[in-house]
Parts: structure tokens; sequence; C-alpha cells
RNA sequence: GCCCCAGUAGCUCAGUUAGGAUAGAGCAACGGUUUCCUAAACCGUAGGUCAGAAGUUCAAGUCUUCUCUGGGGCACCA
């Protein structure tokens, strides 16, 4: 909460003592471990050679006059030339009302995203089958990354990009044709072509229920547009209800169908070719997108004249650019990665800006079950879907296990480990730190104890070293937030709960909260836990995660 | 062959917009804590050539180059 303020002051300081200094010096402001202070800076290493002063001189210049600022308790020079900071207690008291004032709303900051326009596309799965275990991981962080971008005052819009047209499409209403007309009664032996799932008994099942034989009667346009129509709802449904069920919700759902009625297909090849950037070769159009930094040129219409896959993605990003975002964000699958320089190209060549469109990869998520490593194959129809693992191990866990990783991280998921309610399960050691905390405060109204009578003075009350190491882990919330959407590396926000949770409970086994003799002193503590949980229960908002008051 | 990602304790992993001080957690191992607000917890001990090498720097797990190992990608599939 303090660096900003922190920062200006060293500005400041080294103006006044006439020291050259830039951006590319890389002054650093970080909390160092807490024997050294509240905060260090660097500052004096690393403009002690440009400056020709040795680095512990400028060190003690600089404390010297940070010393005497208002909200500084005292300064200390150390070893190479760190200048480390301590602030004063009556700080870590403000911090604590701070928080209960802004309760709901501590760690956002509405001016850090200036209302930026940002798209968040994830999930984006294929219409043809139920969400698996590998788009979980997807949702999981997707859904909390927008949340995070809402929380720190950026204008941002999920979105769920709906692949209903191509070949797989195709497929899918083939194989429902099939089982439907297996259902009306004729002997037919399914192919090995044709998606193997349950599933798609169900949906042929269910268009049975509601046409009988009666779509046999229709030409086979007609029939096909039938089976499309339905089947796509139908599977779509199921998404969405999984979806809501892991707590995952989209601003936007754009239709791939919808976009090619529209026309952007050709348009996208219409604007190319005005460009110059197309040409036919072996009875194909090409794209020279090795002209913008692809390895190859790619092909967009086929021998057959189909577009490629490629064609109607572009198209889909220009609605992204044309819609006013000024942010983008994909999430990848490392299969993807190949396919991300064409994109680029394309967008490149069509004149936007490709360097805002900004591609998170979401590594590889290995399942184990007893030992063993779970397979996949949706063709097969072997797959393990998402609704089965949010039955298995609950919404909860499953959102934590995916965003305890990097993105970049493969992601082994126990399923096992997340099952069990002990200590091995870091999702219930931090939902266990909030309950405990309602527990007490219970108990403490039992006794009459309520914040209601509470005076800030009493603050002055708290004197435990972990009562200001709590007060300092709390302060820096806003700053882990801004630094977890700057880097998109959102394990940052699961490690800050496992501390916040550790110091917490370390916090209850040393010291009694509620002291009977002592109103007061009770009062602060009960103070200072309430404002733990308020920042617990910020964080598991974020993460999409329920904060229990009993366990 | 080319491109992307990873390699840190026995295992799973952190190590932060920006290179800093003695590299941290959890699990497993060993030892301890229960008249007390939830033992779903806490405390302690042990455990490391940060894959390897060279370089840049006052300072490298972090940056550069090379090598090795593992995963993924290199379609007129989506």
């Amino acid at each position: 909460m303090f660096q900003n303020y922190l920062k200006l002051r060293i500005v400041k300081i080294l103006d006044k003592l006439k020291i050259k200094y830039s951006k590319a010096d890389n002054i650093s402001l970080k909390y160092p471990s807490p024997e050294f202070g509240d905060y260090a800076t660097n500052a004096a290493l690393v403009l002690s050679k440009k400056n020709k002063i040795k680095p512990m001189i400028l060190a003690k210049r600089i404390a010297v006059r940070l010393a005497k600022d208002k909200k500084v308790d005292k300064v200390k020079v150390a070893k190479p030339g760190f200048v480390n900071i301590t602030l004063k207690k009556k700080l870590y008291r403000e911090v604590l009302q701070t928080i209960q004032e802004e309760n709901s709303e501590f760690g956002s900051d509405k001016q850090f995203g200036q209302n930026k326009k940002v798209l968040v596309e994830f999930v984006s799965a294929n219409p043809t089958g139920p969400l698996n275990i590998v788009n979980a991981r997807a949702a999981a962080f997707g859904d909390t990354f927008v949340r995070l971008l809402k929380f720190l005052g950026y204008n941002a819009y999920s979105e769920f990009y709906i692949n209903d047209a191509g070949n797989q499409v195709d497929i899918l209403v083939e194989s429902v044709e099939l089982r439907y007309r297996q259902l009306s009664g004729e002997s037919i032996i399914y192919p090995e072509e044709a998606y193997q799932g349950e599933y798609i008994k169900n949906i042929a099942l269910k268009i049975y229920l509601k046409y009988g034989i009666k779509l046999l009667n229709l030409s086979k346009k007609e029939r096909f547009n039938e089976l499309l129509e339905n089947s796509l709802n139908i599977v779509l449904n199921e998404q969405v209800k999984d979806l809501k069920k892991f707590n995952v919700t989209f601003d936007n759902w754009i239709s791939e169908r919808k976009l090619r009625d529209k026309g952007y297909i050709e348009d996208v090849l219409t604007y190319l070719a005005e460009k110059g950037y197309t040409y036919e070769k072996d009875g194909a159009i090409w794209f020279t997108s090795s002209k913008f930094g692809d390895d190859k040129d790619r092909v967009l219409m086929k021998t057959d004249g189909n577009v490629t896959y490629f064609v109607p993605d572009v198209a889909y990003h220009l609605t992204k650019y044309e819609r006013g975002y000024e942010l983008l964000y994909d999430l990848f699958g490392p299969d993807h990665q190949g396919h991300v320089p064409r994109l680029k190209a394309a967008i490149t060549a069509l004149g936007y800006p490709a360097d805002i469109l900004k591609i998170i990869y979401l590594q590889q998520v290995n399942f184990f079950s007893k030992g063993k490593k779970i397979k996949m194959s949706k063709r097969k129809g072997a797959i393990y879907r998402m609704r089965n693992l949010i039955e298995e191990v609950g919404t909860d866990v499953a959102r934590f296990f995916f965003l305890m990783r990097r993105a970049n991280s493969h992601l082994d998921f126990d399923i096992e480990l997340a099952k069990t309610q002990s200590v091995e399960n870091p999702v219930y050691y931090v939902q266990y730190a909030h309950a405990r905390i309602c527990s007490i405060i219970r108990k403490a109204k039992m006794k009459n104890f309520t914040l209601n009578k509470f005076k800030p003075d009493y603050l002055q009350r708290l004197k435990e070293k972990l009562e200001f190491q709590i007060i300092r882990e709390l302060s820096r919330f806003p700053e882990i937030l801004k630094i977890a959407a700057i880097t998109t590396e959102l394990n940052i926000l699961t490690q800050y709960l496992t501390d916040l949770a550790t110091l917490f409970h370390n916090y209850y086994h040393k010291i009694p909260i509620i002291n009977s003799d002592d109103t007061e002193l009770t009062m602060a503590r009960l103070y200072l836990i309430s404002s733990v949980k308020i920042v617990l229960v910020n964080c598991l908002h974020l993460l999409g995660i329920s904060a229990p008051k009993k366990m």
C-alpha cells in the first residue's frame, strides 16, 4: 500500500541530492525478509557507478533524508548498499482501518485499469461433445483472470468462441443421425469414424423424443439442418451447465456459423487479395504469411473450395479489433502454438496492431488417479468430463488446483490428493483459516464482544511481532493483485492465500484472541482477524472459490 | 532439422511489473505440542553442485550463448 508513496519520496530525495537516474536503472523497492524492515531499495547500488559515489556513502545520504519522512520510523543501511526502511507503527493501524472501510473493495484500484477495454477469450471448445478436464484449466484461469481485471478497473469481458462450423460439426451431425436411425428401428453398423461417446446416443435420444421418426421424412438437407440445430443446442446447453457449476460465466458468446453467414469469411479473402497478399498455386489460394514473420505461406482456400480453419479464425479476430478492444488475451493450449504466427501475420497484413494480442499458453494437464495417468481421446469417446471432475473433487478444489501452478508449467493433477480433506490439501487449509476466524467471531459475540463498540485507539494495544507481520502481509494485497494482472501469473494469488493462512493459523496458536479480562485488547485482535477475513474473502472471491463459515 | 515450454530438496512446486542480502513452501521422514477461541491446526530437526559449461555484472536460480534431458508444436485437420 505504501510502495507508490515511498517511490515518490525516493525520487524526490535523489533529485535533491542531484543524483542522476533514469527508468532504465531499475531502481527497486521490494519487500525484504522481515528482519531487514518493511521495504528495501537498491537505489544506491544501482546508481553508484553512474554518479561516481561509493554505494555505502550514497545509501547513507539517502537514508538520512528518508528517515525524516513522516511515515518512516527508521532507516538502516546494510552491507553492499541496501537501504532498509521501517514504517511507523501508526501506519499499520491505518492499514486495518482502510481494510475495514473498503471491505469487499479492498485491493481494488479502479485507476489502475483505466477502464481499458479488454477481451479475454478462453475455453472456445468445439460444440461436438461435453467439456473435458482440459477445458477446465482454461475455464478456471480465464474466469479468474477476468474477475481480477474487472476488480482492477479494466473494462474486461470474457468470450467463448463457438466453433460450430466445419468438419467436426459435420461428423457430429452424421453421428447423431446414425444413432437416431438406430433408435428409429433401422439396423445400422456404427462406423469407427463417427464419434463414439455415449453422449451421442443421449443427443439422438433427446431428438427422437422430440420428433419421433418425423425427421426421416424430410429431405436430406432439411434433416441435416434440423439435426444440426438440435444437436448444437443440446451440446451447448450442457457446456453452459457445466461451466455454471464451475462458477464460470461468459459475457459474450460468438458463433462461427453466424460469422460465416454474415460474410466475414469472404471479407477476409477479399481484403487480403486486394492488398496483394494472396496467390494461387496447385489449385489452392495461399496467403503470403512468410512476409509477416511466419515460417512459410499458408493455404487459405483448399483445392476442394473450402477455406481452411485459419480463415474464420482470422475473421473472428478481426471482429475483436472492430469491436474496439484495446487489449486481447487468447488462452491457448500448447497444441495451438504453431497457429499463432500465421494469425498474427494475417492481423498485421490487414493493418491491425498484432502486439495488443497476447497469447497465454496453458500447458498440458496430466491427471493421475491412483498413480495412473488418465488418457483421453475425444474421437473414441474416452473423455474425462469436466462435470465428473467437479462431482469428484468439487469446484473449489478443482479451481484452486488449476491455479496453483503457473500457466507455463505442466500441471500434474492428482485426483486422490484433491479428494482428501486434510492437511495435504491446500484448499482446506485456506478455507479453514476463514472458517476459524468466523468461529472465533461467533464465540466472541457470545461473550458480548462485538466490533460496534470498537475504538481506533484500541489498536495501540497490538504489540506482538506476529500481529505486525500479519498486517504487513495484508497491506501487500493490493500490490499482489497488480503484479498478478501484469504478469498474468495467477498462481501468485493462491500462493498469497496460503501464506496469509499460515500466518493466521500460527497467530491463533500462539496468541489467545479472546481475553475476557481485557476488552480493549480483545477488540483490537478481533479487528485484526476480521481484517484477515476480509482479505481472505476478497481473494477467494477472485478465484471463484467459496469461503465457508463453518467446516 | 526448426520453433515454443520446462529442468530448483526424496516427491509436487514457489522464487513477483524490475538481477540483490543466508534459495523458500507443502508432502514424505524424524521429534514434539491437546485443562485453551475447531488437532482439517501448530512448533522443531534434517534435506540443495538451482541440469551442465562459458559469458555479462559490484551482484546471476533470474540476463546472453552453447550443450544435455523431458514435454508440446511444425497439414490443402480443427
